[in-house]
RNA sequence: GUCCCCUUCGUCUAGAGGCCUAGGACACCGCCCUUUCACGGCGGCGACAGGGGUUCGAAUCCCCUAGGGGACGCCA
């Protein structure tokens, strides 16, 4: 398979849990995989555990990747409705005797392992039950697959290259459960098989699955997909990404109001690369990713590269990709949108300063609403006796003055001219008046955006706080 | 323990024998710009895990050591 063949490849997640980082991680390079040659993507949800598998976890998933934007071609394809299947290719290993009914006890096979432990060997089953002539009463056999005994299994992995492994380091794995329900192990390949996929991309704590399957694949008479193994995503700290680490789940991330186009910069960026560059467009990955271009290291997740690839899309993608967020960040802030500016006003001048669309809604929130009290280190500083003055003449300036941005920055200005003073005793005090704290916008933008009768109330209000202040003093 | 895999600045990475006195980005530290927070501009700090080979020449190839990770389920 040359690196322009179409992939048809496929992301399958187990639904046990939410859409995490590394497994979103998987999915876009999938996603890209496909994308980039023009192939398939495919979603398939591995519910073979009907134990673990819940519609909630399917429908977590399902908007985890809705919200990064990774469309599939086909499915969600799931498993538990694919019995028949796998069944019948277990039937045909039984048939061909590549397999076998395995009556051994649960503690049969842990003390097998902890002996094998013991011995400072790898833990695999005996093969007790290979040619086994009684059949035990009252026991619902397994079906274990029959692993040829000799030679090696060598595949050329996408990403690490060729990878060899002994056949006497495997043992017979299970196929199907007790129960009548295949494992893993089985079903993954019997899907590969029936879906033509070409291209298996996933994580590489399966590396060790894989001859394995390979095997499988042989048995059932077919030659195996191509294999590229993706390395995993590590927390800041370094170790092994866990609930403990905070924001795990895609979502998550939407909450802490990361954009879906600078999470998929930010995931592409760690573990693939392309030369010197930083930044890439959906587009700019679909031309530019091969998974051969995917490195074999684990990576961190830093996020404080996040933030600047986010604020990068904050000040720079088009409104219209940027509304649809910031609308929901909005609503999640509990905002009356109509007792404030008009939404779209809000991303030029906040973009610039915020690096995320929590922060911006946060940051606009005195916009939209009164605030309750003054920041107490911004009112010492700036709403002292000395700002009264300042404060009454801009309050005269602007009660007389058209709401436009260029009047508006006149009309303080010569305010400060008129007084003798400078910007900086003027427009501080007068930020902290409007915000109740000593950050904003330019302090034109921030009147604006306040709008006329509330900025007369709050420099009211703080002229009211500086009286009262010099009065209990 | 056994097998498989990994190892360049704090972090993400470029690098496929000479272009490397190892490049970029994030972070950090200065300076400049600035009425605030920011943006931006300029500059700085900072790495080839260690040891052996191979070669005229190694971050790049080979071996060993160390460290790290993964797998070893009737989980996926």
């Amino acid at each position: 398979m040359s690196s322009s063949t179409p992939v048809r490849t496929r992301f399958a997640p187990s639904p046990t849990g939410y859409l995490h980082i590394g497994g979103a991680r998987t999915a876009l390079f999938c996603w890209l995989a496909a994308r980039a040659t023009g192939g398939d993507f495919i979603l398939r949800i591995e519910d073979t555990d009907r134990e673990r598998s819940t519609a909630e976890s399917v429908q977590a998933i399902l908007d985890g990747l809705s919200w990064l934007g990774l469309d599939a071609d086909e499915g969600p394809v799931f498993q538990s409705e694919r019995m028949d299947l796998y069944r019948a290719a277990v039937d045909r290993l039984l048939a061909q005797g590549d397999a076998y009914r395995c009556y051994c006890s649960r503690e049969r096979l842990d003390r097998l392992r902890q002996e094998a432990m013991e011995n400072g060997d790898k833990p695999r089953y005996d093969g007790y039950c290979r040619d086994r002539a009684d059949v035990p009463d009252g026991i619902d056999p397994v079906i274990r697959f029959r692993n040829p005994d000799a030679g090696v299994v060598r595949f050329d992995d996408r990403v690490r290259g060729t990878i060899t492994v002994a056949n006497d380091e495997l043992d017979d794995l299970v196929i199907l459960r007790g129960d009548g329900t295949p494992t893993y192990n089985l079903a993954v390949v019997v899907d590969d098989l029936d879906m033509a996929i070409n291209l298996v991309i996933r994580g590489d704590d399966h590396i060790n699955n894989t001859p394995r399957q390979i095997n499988l694949y042989r048995a059932l008479g077919a030659e195996p997909p191509e294999f590229a193994h993706v390395p995993m995503i590590l927390g800041d700290d370094g170790a092994r990404l866990s609930k403990r680490h905070g924001a795990v789940s895609v979502l998550a991330w939407r909450e802490r109001g990361y954009l879906p186009d600078a999470l998929v910069n930010y995931l592409a960026r760690l573990g693939w690369s392309h030369g010197d560059r930083e930044q890439f467009t959906r587009d700019e990955l679909i031309e530019l990713f091969r998974i051969e271009d995917v490195n074999r290291k684990a990576a961190r997740f830093d996020t404080e590269k996040l933030d600047w690839l986010n604020q990068h899309y904050l000040r720079t993608l088009a409104p219209s990709r940027l509304r649809a967020e910031l609308d929901w960040h909005l609503a999640q802030a509990g905002l009356d949108t109509a007792a404030g500016p008009p939404a779209e006003a809000l991303l030029p001048v906040q973009a610039e300063r915020c690096e995320t669309m929590r922060e911006i809604v946060e940051q606009s929130r005195p916009f939209f609403a009164d605030f309750d009290d003054f920041e107490p280190g911004a009112a010492k500083k700036h709403l002292r006796p000395v700002a009264a003055e300042p404060l009454a003449a801009v309050r005269t300036a602007l009660s007389e003055c058209e709401w436009t941005l260029d009047a508006l920055s006149q009309a303080v200005h010569a305010t400060a001219e008129r007084l003798g003073v400078g910007m900086g005793k003027i427009g501080q005090p007068l930020r902290v008046a409007l915000m109740g704290h000593g950050s904003s916008p330019a302090i034109d933008q921030t009147l604006l955006l306040v709008g006329r009768e509330r900025t007369l109330a709050r420099i009211d209000g703080a002229l009211a706080f500086i009286e009262q202040r010099a009065a209990g003093n």
